[in-house]
DNA sequence: TGCAAAATAGCACGATCGTTCTATTTTGTG
DNA sequence: CACAAAATAGAACGATCGTGCTATTTTGCA
């Protein structure tokens, strides 16, 4: 659940030669930072291709060219939001989950968290989900970017899979694989009925559907 | 599962009056249902609202104006592939399911037949999983088209559980919504991994979750 | 075979898109 | 303060979009 070697562009010398403190010519990468945080938010809402430079410069107040002179190209933009979003997911539900002691806490942890996350996206939209749907015949890097995203979390929730079972809290022979499937399909069917047909009670129906998948693979026996 | 009051700008006296067999000025209809069928195709590979009216225009090998005019507006032949998915799915899933006893036969069969036009459309996709992340803020006719669709094809599903149940095939105390939620989540999810990651295995595992489902709302004592 | 009507083509419009180029302003530092 | 470099603005480009307008072709029926 890490992604190193990003921002490559930096000059190695900015982190060798400093004067006063710690700041060296910063402006343009906090305000690049500022643009990507505003291209993140537009794109949950009309998605990463819906995302256009002009309304994004216009949200920032700056000219077109100025925010492009930032990325040198859209799908540089793009896959500056996809790593935006990735460290945000990663903070917001990852790291948390974390602190929970390995084990049943911890993969309930992941779990919460992953809805509460996509709980704050019914009204905002989840970039994994209409990310996934606009690339998935689109071939690129910024295909590449989210789906290596997506599989890295993939694989977090997997690894806390086998965690529970080594620990003795789902059975030995339940296979990781399927366990976070059912589960990925509880968040989509979730994010899916809330969000476009905005039926009332599918966050419980969620809630519940997890419930079963744990009595199901409970190493416990009965129930 | 039926929709009726379509194509309501047919002339009456189309249907009243009528010379050699049945043929009434029929030249237009028949190239409208093929470029709606085009335009189905060019829908499910870059999504509805991808769909331009230039690029029908050249598969059809029409002129932009002439394809425009069988609609009058974009939105209007946005709504019309809807309708035309909709029907394909209503033949290719719902009705031949109707045909299997009520109870675990004609959810079995309506599941598979869902699994299999989702099969078919891992190359091309599918249009309720596409449209609902395009439209999910977007409100307007193509919105309600495609959520009453969906919504439709949900009732059918839930009503099937509903028979399943009253024919002692499934336990009564359970709720039809929640198992018409977790059957939906195995198709997104398969959907997701199949169609977006590309991960082997995961018709599999939407497999394994249906009996997954089926065993643990059975009514059968044990299993 | 004619003739009205339907179907289609051709053209142009304003708007928006990503991108490039060249000025101008702002920044950080000697 | 001065000066180089970074950051931003402004204008223009070709392309594509949906749509309206007017011709032209094609159709169906007397």
């Amino acid at each position: 659940m890490t992604t190193e070697t990003r921002e490559s562009k930096a000059p190695a010398k900015a982190a060798a030669v400093r004067k006063p403190a710690s700041r060296a010519l910063q402006k343009g990468q906090q305000t690049k930072h500022a643009i990507v945080e505003a291209a993140l938010g537009l794109a949950t809402q009309i998605g990463l291709e819906g995302l256009s430079i002009g309304a994004l410069a216009e949200v920032m107040g700056m000219s077109k060219s100025g925010v492009f002179a930032h990325f040198g190209s859209r799908e540089e933009l793009q896959i500056s939001v996809v790593r935006e979003y990735h460290d945000r997911f990663e903070h917001e539900v990852f790291y948390p989950a974390m602190q929970q002691p390995r084990g049943l806490p911890r993969l309930r942890a992941l779990f919460a968290n992953w809805m509460q996350r996509t709980s704050a996206e019914i009204d905002s939209g989840c970039l994994y989900i209409s990310g996934a749907v606009e690339f998935d015949d689109r071939p690129g890097p910024v295909r590449d970017a989210l789906a290596a995203t997506v599989m890295t979390w993939h694989s977090a929730l997997q690894r806390a899979v086998i965690l529970a079972q080594q620990c003795g809290h789902l059975r030995a022979d339940a296979d990781e694989k399927q366990v976070a499937f059912e589960i990925h399909g509880l968040i989509l069917a979730w994010h899916y009925e809330a969000r476009f047909l905005k039926s009332p009670g599918s966050i419980g129906r969620a809630n519940q559907g997890f419930e079963n998948i744990l009595a199901r693979y409970s190493a416990s026996p009965s129930h």
